[in-house]
DNA sequence: GTCTTATTGCTAATGATTCTCAATTGCAGT
DNA sequence: ACTGCAATTGAGAATCATTAGCAATAAGAC
């Protein structure tokens, strides 16, 4: 029925975008793509926002908008489901953080609204405290 | 100390704007500006993009950043500080939600992790009703 | 009414992301 | 290892939302 995706060849550009998200910082993909050409990569822009992109419907990183209308990528922690993030609005370092509570109560706001196919994001953001002194001086 | 925000003056535009955001709905900025001017409005596509953004700082409107990194912008409801929303993904139609217990939890998650300056965001996003019966059919 | 200066409306400029398309290159089968 | 072909890449053009620049207007104070 469905249109059947293509199936996904593990190319060297690929293995190298897998192999850069290491750090535990959300990133832009134009970030993504500079860290890896100065580290000797050839990858082009264009390749990196589809890996991504990829990557993100696979589960295996971690996307959010930011406030500025840009997408932050970040290699997810193993492979647990769902969760969320407090993220340092200067630097992007960030850490993962879970709100079962949250879980639970956004069904029941929901169904009392009577809409479907839930879906949330609880985006924390702050000023981490190596940034916070950073600025204060 | 501050360089003093200029003093705001009420023009036909701005009032315009004002008027035409009476729905419920969220919509870009591009939408609106294209409700006004099918109104016979005659407002600009930047003014619309500026007074939208001032009203969001006097809080006048609400302001969300969808996944597609528009931002999407309705009145707020009375002169209430901080709530959350319902959106449908299709329409755009909301209900506004509150999560008292939410804004304790981000406080304590905060400063668990020594982060100042925390503000949070919120998007719960379903289908509402009426668009999934459209879809149903 | 007059003046000062915030505001408007174009339009051009940005910035991020996506698309186009010819050139490559996994990889399945032989 | 060799072929064939669809998936993938890379570079640049194309989109899209949003912002900046600037001359022309028009609030609001006097």
């Amino acid at each position: 029925m469905t249109p059947s995706a293509p199936v996904p060849r593990m190319t060297r550009q690929r293995r190298e975008i897998l192999d850069a998200l290491d750090t535990r910082d959300f990133r832009s993909a134009q970030a993504w793509h500079e860290r890896l050409r100065s580290e000797g990569s050839t990858v082009g822009l264009a390749t990196v926002y589809r890996g991504l992109q990829s990557l993100a419907e696979q589960g295996e990183v971690d996307a959010v908008v930011a406030e500025s209308g840009e997408t932050l990528y970040r290699r997810c922690e193993a492979g647990d489901e769902h969760h969320h993030h407090l993220r340092c609005r200067i630097c992007g370092r960030a850490v993962e953080i879970d709100v079962p509570e949250f879980e639970a109560f956004a069904h029941r706001i929901a169904s009392e609204h009577d809409y479907g196919d839930i879906r949330h994001t609880i985006e924390l953001t702050g000023i981490c405290p190596q940034c916070r002194a950073a600025s204060e001086r």
